[in-house]
DNA sequence: CGAGTCGTTGAGTCTCGTCAATAAGCGTGG
DNA sequence: CCACGCTTATTGACGAGACTCAACGACTCG
């Protein structure tokens, strides 16, 4: 396999870093990234409070972004899939600021940081597309907030599968059956409920006919019913704020 | 007040985004910022789905970003304080992606995207601050995060009062002593909590000695029992995560 | 002065967390 | 191959805590 098969494996998600740039500048960055390689499942790429070496493209596979808090319990902050940039929180500090960890055999692709921000300087298109990219995750932050500020377990667990089954549609896999790769423990966790509440809510949704579980194999069989439960947000309703209350 | 204020006002906080450029450059950005403004009380900047016209940094006062959910709802995503920059999440789509409101009287600089992304282009340390700032945004979601995902009430507004409490020390207001811009309803829907819980909550902090409550007028009494209460988050803990755990 | 908003407080209900028991799945090693 | 321990998932019983509904006072703004 070789290394364009990176960006090529990436352009499956919206983004590609370099998908726009002129041949000779993609073999520029293609030069500076190392040889991507395949991390077995439950490994660290990286650890909190380590300085920041590289940024990682998740290629396959899953996996998460976490911390430690004050009594020692793990705190998931994102679940992650493939086409996403890990270590984007580190730019900041220089610090990586979250753990982070595989959930399956994953595939990735280093970027060793300084290079590519030298290399990012000279090419605009380049340095664009990695602030379009930040600026995604910091656009992100909305939906994850539905996940955990609305109150009924329901409506959390529904907006999560929602959301995942959406992420397994873009990555190109089929968006009515998947098999999580996180167990009951890592979703409450995300979730903020207690694992044996998303337990019950997954046989709840099983007795409601709207999906078939078989302890991570998930199959939804009500996809509308799906959708409505888990509450998307929409666009801005002219009767909530009226055009002239913005001010220019 | 001349333009420079601007950026002195922004020093107040950790970074200005121009604050370690050359003279020759620093007047280059300041020739491309649009007259600061005033904004009254609960106006808006943007809204979401508006196409991305500039960028904006708080200068002083108070701003929330929110959203309407599908029933409705006001969505609270972030509140904004001075230092802030305002409109992140629209770089990736070229449309805001929230809206954003003032809680009090703001100051704000107004930041015109394309002329400053072209200077930003030129301006690797410019462009790096922009990286920087961003990166702390997404770093930052960890946090927030905390405030909603944990169950309790009390640990909830307890950490909402702990993050309140640093922002105003960084904008160099007390930290023991400050007004709420914002009501209970939006704390409790940036919380996720009935306002009713959010209300009582205040009189058990109070009834515990921690605060002294007056309205929107807070007094911590007893620092320490809050920062106690509202568990922060700490660095990664080796017995947690041992180092071999990590493949590089 | 009256309408509306905001904050507080009480009573009752219900969801969800905790504790506990059980079963199923998995890897290890005898 | 099976026994064993460990982890993971499910389910039940119970209770604490938060939400809902409601009433009330304080304050602001026309």
């Amino acid at each position: 396999m070789n290394r364009t098969d990176c960006c090529l494996d990436c352009l499956t998600k919206k983004t590609c870093l370099w998908s726009d740039l002129r041949p000779v500048d993609h073999q520029r960055v293609l030069n500076i990234i190392k040889q991507h390689s395949t991390v077995r499942r439950n490994r660290g790429l990286f650890r909190a409070g380590e300085s920041l070496r590289s940024l990682y493209i998740l290629r396959s596979g899953s996996a998460k972004s976490w911390n430690v808090s004050e009594e020692g319990e793990e705190r998931i902050i994102r679940f992650h899939f493939p086409g996403d940039v890990l270590g984007l929180g580190a730019i900041s500090s220089g610090f990586y600021d979250c753990n982070l960890s595989t959930l399956d055999t994953c595939s990735v692709c280093e970027l060793p940081f300084k290079p590519f921000q030298r290399l990012a300087e000279e090419l605009p298109d380049l340095n664009y597309q990695l602030l379009k990219l930040m600026s995604r995750e910091i656009a992100q932050e909305e939906q994850r907030i539905f996940l955990r500020a609305n109150r009924s377990a329901p409506v959390r667990l529904a907006s999560f599968l929602n959301c995942l089954s959406r992420s397994f549609g873009e990555c190109g896999y089929s968006t009515r059956e998947f098999n999580l790769t996180m167990g009951r423990r890592e979703i409450a966790n995300y979730l903020g409920l207690a694992l044996e509440t998303v337990s019950r809510t997954f046989s709840q949704f099983q007795d409601e006919g709207m999906l078939q579980v078989e302890g991570r194999r998930i199959c939804v069989t009500n996809q509308a019913r799906l959708a409505q439960l888990s509450g998307k947000y929409m666009g801005l309703d002219e009767s909530v704020c009226p055009s002239r209350w913005v001010c220019h």
